[in-house]
DNA sequence: ACTCGAACGAGAGCACCGCTCTCGTCGAGA
DNA sequence: TCTCGACGAGAGCGGTGCTCTCGTTCGAGT
């Protein structure tokens, strides 16, 4: 059982990064000031040292909290209960939603590592929430049947062991070219979302969101979906 | 004729700019210090000021001489006598190449915007060598016959003018269809390059080489490039 | 119940940043 | 030759991340 001073220390902690989180959301992750953040919850800029070593860890909570966040949306959307193809043009519409709401937390997941900054250990869980949907859909669909595999096997040494232990696992539907096209999907969807938001389709794509709804079609297609 | 004074200043301002790019390398774009550059090349800060009338404008002079260098390398990558698959793959290589080399310079130009950045009109034309390439490729193989078309027609609306005149101008083999999976390739590559130089398929992929060269062919495949 | 140490908040300070202003110099065109 | 604009340097402003020191306060162990 927590004590009085560990709790309101860990009230204390999510409150600033709360206002953090505010903060980026208005300024931007290389723009976010550990100072003003003090200012916001009326401390001492020195104070909030007590609570996070440094801007970095500051930066790392934020992007777990995201990872969390898209990750806990991208679930959200995901009706299991749905034929594949649906399940994932869902979950692509609340990657795509949760990134136009949220383009600098975005940015601070799937832009530009701040330089200098690795991402500790902790992040990866957090991070691996959507492709772990992605996963789902994908070995949910191949045990209906739904899924057009080559019917090849595993090509060592290509892969590592958590897309395999998440993509299909050891069902003969999904052999390794299947997983290829899987995180080939996963990547084209974020390269698509991040030129979006990052200003790369100006003045080629006229309505975004149609556009959108034919590239989930054709990533749909390109991992191998098929109606009923 | 420029004068003496006139050049001078021009050989002055590339030569700060060559000490931004260096120490855009080194550093990244966000720890890119006026002042370091100041002192690298022997001047005051209040100096460079002269010269670049703010930190963004040295940014903006970075990335448009980096949208110049990626849209030389990928244009002498592409040898217009090969077969597109070929010259596909080939243009496919020369990005990832020339990102690995310069990460910090394709973090700058195709990463999350400086915060408060907007680019420039400037940056445009420079910005679009790539896609003009990819453009040509696709435009010459539906010349060629080479190019799997749905021989449908326009989506009023949906697309752009420039990537109407860029991917396959009124070319009958080339319609809106086979321009959204162009531009779906063109994301979907910069997204793989993304991922892999940003870390998020860390433990996912093991052989960045094989994997690189399968996702190009079936990318390939995506746009409806076939063997002659 | 008391004590002692750890946790805490505040403030000053360091080195650095982008940017502005002023001032002396120097050179090219009138 | 004179003049005015371009130029470089320096000081300075407000901001940043981060460290150190100093009282205070609170809670756990005796």
């Amino acid at each position: 059982m927590p004590t009085a001073r560990e709790r309101v220390r860990a009230e204390l902690t999510t409150e600033i990064a709360d206002a953090a989180r505010r903060q980026l959301a208005e300024v931007g992750a290389a723009a976010l000031s550990l100072r003003a953040v003090a200012r916001e919850v009326g401390m001492a800029s020195s104070a909030v040292y007590r609570y996070f070593p440094s801007r970095d860890d500051l930066l790392t909570r934020l992007i777990i909290d995201g990872y969390d966040a898209i990750g806990a949306a991208v679930e959200a959307a995901d009706d299991t209960a749905a034929p594949p193809e649906e399940r994932w043009s869902a979950v692509c519409s609340a990657v795509r939603d949760w990134a136009r709401a949220h383009p600098h937390e975005y940015a601070l997941l799937y832009g530009s590592p701040v330089p200098g900054y690795v991402a500790p250990r902790d992040t990866v869980p957090a991070a691996s929430r959507v492709g772990i949907v992605l996963g789902r859909i994908l070995g949910d669909a191949a045990r209906a049947g739904r899924l057009t595999g080559d019917g090849g096997g595993r090509e060592p040494g290509l892969l590592g062991d958590a897309a395999v232990e998440v993509l299909g696992q050891g069902h003969p539907a999904v052999d390794d070219a299947v997983r290829v096209r899987a995180l080939l999907a996963w990547s084209a969807l974020f390269g698509t979302v991040s030129f979006e938001l990052f200003g790369q389709l100006v003045g080629s794509v006229e309505d975004g969101d149609r556009y959108f709804a034919l590239v989930t079609a054709e990533l749909a297609r390109l991992v191998g979906f098929r109606p009923a």
